[in-house]
DNA sequence: CGGCTTTGACCTGCGC
DNA sequence: GCGCAGGTCAAAGCCG
């Protein structure tokens, strides 16, 4: 965990210090964060963040840099800087010191990424394995050690959300573990994307040790196909939990602790509801209005294409028109370059049902 | 029947 | 080399 920079998270306790207070008030947009995962820099993380969901607000379509004090003639631009800085403003509000009661249910917390020259590796051999084994029906456990890489190599991207945020993305994921955390009280959910049995991309759950309401998502990987209509597939995902099955927790042990036991080296699967338990709970409730959130602020029409933010600015995932129809089709109307302003007047069809 | 979660076992990275 | 902790596998069972 030594070179990645989730170690900025994740790392021992830091105290909260006075200086951190007298940076606040200096620089209003210079927050540091801490709580049980350690120090952050916020300033640097709302760059950062910035940077992951409005590259091409950032970047033109050339990856220059884009100065928008000087650009008001691009009408998609001058439409959208007020409403992105509002969003980063709800992104990074639990970050404050007073939280407004409204705060936004995403924050990106931290990413890490290779070295160019490694992301750029890495996309590559990715890449090669998949055509390798894309036109056969090749067994994947067996590429699986292949494909395998240093943990603190692994691009990261940590998302802090609220409850109602937990499923916020469109992916398809699939649960394949569970583990409790040392310094945690909560389990760590581990899920990978289910659209494709050769896309790398993971998700991890956690709850935070010092906000129940607080779940920490890390991304890791990305992935190698265009986003699914729709979730995969609804098998499991509805059925109810909540049924007195030998197995099944009750609806009592809703965010309760982990108490560790001594039957597992592991100390593994205790009596206590999942977050995926919570995320498929919550998921019933707002399905429909979150991935029409995520869906508003990741999707950006540019010049007949839909760019889905990624870690790197340069490493955007361009879909054509046929991706592109499939979200209309999602939406169930033709979206315009409007759509992209995602306030809370304009949201997306609540298509989802 | 396919896809899901659960969960014990196993694998792997890393610090000492 | 050893042990710990995190990550993954895979069998079992559930659900639509």
């Amino acid at each position: 965990m030594a070179e990645w920079g989730l170690q900025a998270i994740i790392g021992p306790n830091d105290q909260y210090d006075e200086s951190h207070h007298h940076q606040q008030q200096q620089h209003p947009h210079h927050y540091q964060h801490d709580d049980c995962f350690g120090s952050i820099d916020i300033k640097k993380e709302y760059d950062q963040a910035l940077l992951f969901y409005f590259p091409d607000h950032l970047y033109d379509d050339h990856h220059r840099p884009v100065d928008h004090e000087h650009e008001h003639d691009h009408a998609t631009t001058s439409t959208m800087e007020p409403v992105v800085t509002d969003e980063l403003d709800q992104l990074y509000k639990p970050f404050y010191p007073d939280p407004p009661a409204n705060a936004s249910d995403i924050h990106i917390i931290h990413q890490n990424y290779l070295d160019p020259d490694k992301e750029i590796q890495q996309f590559q051999d990715q890449e090669q394995e998949i055509k390798k084994f894309s036109g056969s029906s090749s067994n994947t456990s067996q590429l699986a050690p292949k494909l395998k890489k240093r943990k603190n190599q692994q691009k990261r991207v940590v998302v802090q959300v609220t409850a109602a945020g937990l499923s916020s993305d469109p992916w398809a994921w699939r649960k394949y573990g569970q583990k409790p955390i040392k310094g945690s009280i909560y389990p760590r959910s581990y899920y990978r994307c289910s659209s494709s049995k050769a896309c790398l991309a993971r998700r991890q759950v956690e709850q935070s040790c010092t906000d129940s309401s607080i779940y920490i998502l890390t991304y890791t990987a990305d992935h190698n196909h265009p986003q699914p209509t729709r979730r995969n597939s609804l098998a499991g995902i509805n059925r109810s939990r909540f049924k007195a099955t030998p197995k099944s927790p009750t609806n009592h042990d809703v965010g309760k602790p982990v108490t560790k036991s001594k039957a597992s080296p592991f100390h593994s699967s205790p009596p206590t509801i999942s977050a995926s338990s919570i995320e498929d709970e919550i998921l019933q409730q707002s399905n429909i209005k979150e991935e029409t959130l995520f869906y508003n602020k990741c999707v950006n029409i540019d010049q007949g294409h839909t760019m889905i933010p990624r870690v790197n600015d340069e490493d955007y995932m361009v879909f054509n028109d046929d991706f592109f129809e499939g979200l209309e089709d999602l939406a169930g109307y033709k979206m315009e370059s409007s759509s992209y302003n995602y306030s809370s007047t304009n949201q997306f069809p609540h298509v989802f049902c």
